[in-house]
DNA sequence: TGTACATCAGTGAACGCGCGTTCACTGATGTAC
DNA sequence: TGTACATCAGTGAACGCGCGTTCACTGATGTAC
């Protein structure tokens, strides 16, 4: 939001910028170049960030962009890989905690939530990108999310919480959840002022989701 | 995605451009800029398009564009408009064809296909600028899709389907299907080709979903 | 029906601006000896 | 430890381009009489 450059190593001698070796300054920039364009898009939307916003917010030279990026493109197919390894890192830590499916809606939502909160502009930037990115960040988003739900399929059945599924079935209620918390992602990442509201109404829901999926008979189906 | 500029009367004195009233060639030019922005819009995402951008396919100067609209934002702001009215004839459709609860599933679901099919671009504008639109456009989209989730809840209430909810858990379960039905026409949107896959897979997962919702007694919840 | 005037959708030149990309460069850091 | 050379992150000037917006305009359509 600020348009105030990020203090970089050699503006000030002393303080965080001396000591260093050239590769962790090039490593500082890189990691500036990755916050300003997750700051950037989320003014709007990726595709309508500039080379030269980036390179401003970062307090640096236009040019210097290309020492660690190709282009635009490439910077948002690193920003995709950077959220999903946070994303990754909520789901292991929701089947952690998750020793008792009784307490899995309750126990998972508030991880949810806190990851989402901790991780606002990672969770922002995928659903915003997922829809209207440029067409291979949507695609490696698209990829992320397929690879997910596979990962939560096999979760569910290793759990052992839904016997009577066959396995296709059991990739489309994957596919319901993984949805359903996109969505949540979305509402709490629009709105984080509700998110105790948010929250509430998502038990609900996942409630009566799963005790539709509770009551489920894959013969029922088609 | 073509470049070629659309026909605009007084390219040809002869056929369609003939014989027109001033007011009806000013609505023509109006309807192929509403036209061109949803084209343009879908390749990535409305605030990518420029007011040029739209000119040149309509085949029109780029000033002529003002005479229409005051600014792309307000463009946006009509298309949230048409694409909201195509929703809502859809429901009323869907609600009209389903005068019995047990073949709700089976009878919506083509409904909705075909209306997704038939307005394409509608749909993929409003999944896609519903999170990575300008702001008003995006704010006018949340508005819409409100409304029409306390439309849904009010049929739901009528229709008698769900006696033991309370009101709130009414307006809950509306949204997990609208929530469920945005999902779904991004998908066909995202895809046209496997409308099949999608529509089965759809149809089990509303059914998971709907019996959840029948297994389901406010009493259990929050 | 004919004429004189008003309206207004679309034109075309011009403006200053931010864009991505090229190129030759600088000078601090790193390395070989 | 000291010196000579290589590396390379960041610089700064320059380019041609598409952008939104202004302005005075044209000429076909519409209207009043």
């Amino acid at each position: 939001m600020t348009s105030e450059p990020e203090l970089l190593s050699g503006e000030q001698p002393s303080g965080e910028g001396a000591g260093e070796t050239r590769a962790e300054r090039k490593e500082r920039t890189r990691r500036a170049i990755l916050d300003a364009g997750l700051t950037l898009a989320a003014d709007s939307n990726l595709s309508a960030v500039s080379l030269r916003q980036v390179a401003k917010q970062v307090g640096v030279v236009p040019t210097a962009f290309y020492r660690h990026f190709d282009s635009l493109e490439l910077l948002g197919l690193a920003l995709v890989d950077e959220s999903f390894r946070s994303l990754r890192s909520m789901l292991t830590d929701v089947w952690r905690h998750a020793p008792e499916y009784r307490d899995f809606i309750d126990g998972s939502l508030p991880i949810v939530a806190e990851h989402v909160r901790d991780n606002r502009a990672h969770y922002a930037f995928i659903a915003r990108e997922r829809v209207a990115g440029p067409p291979r960040v949507r695609e490696a988003i698209g990829h992320e999310i397929e690879q997910t739900t596979r990962e939560l399929a096999s979760d569910i059945a290793r759990s052992g919480a839904a016997e009577h599924y066959s396995s296709d079935d059991i990739g489309l209620l994957a596919d319901l959840i993984v949805s359903f918390v996109v969505t949540m992602a979305e509402r709490l990442v629009d709105d984080p002022d509700s998110e105790e509201r948010t929250l509430a109404q998502a038990r609900t829901q996942l409630r009566m989701l799963l005790v539709g999926a509770l009551n489920w008979r894959s013969r029922e189906g088609t």
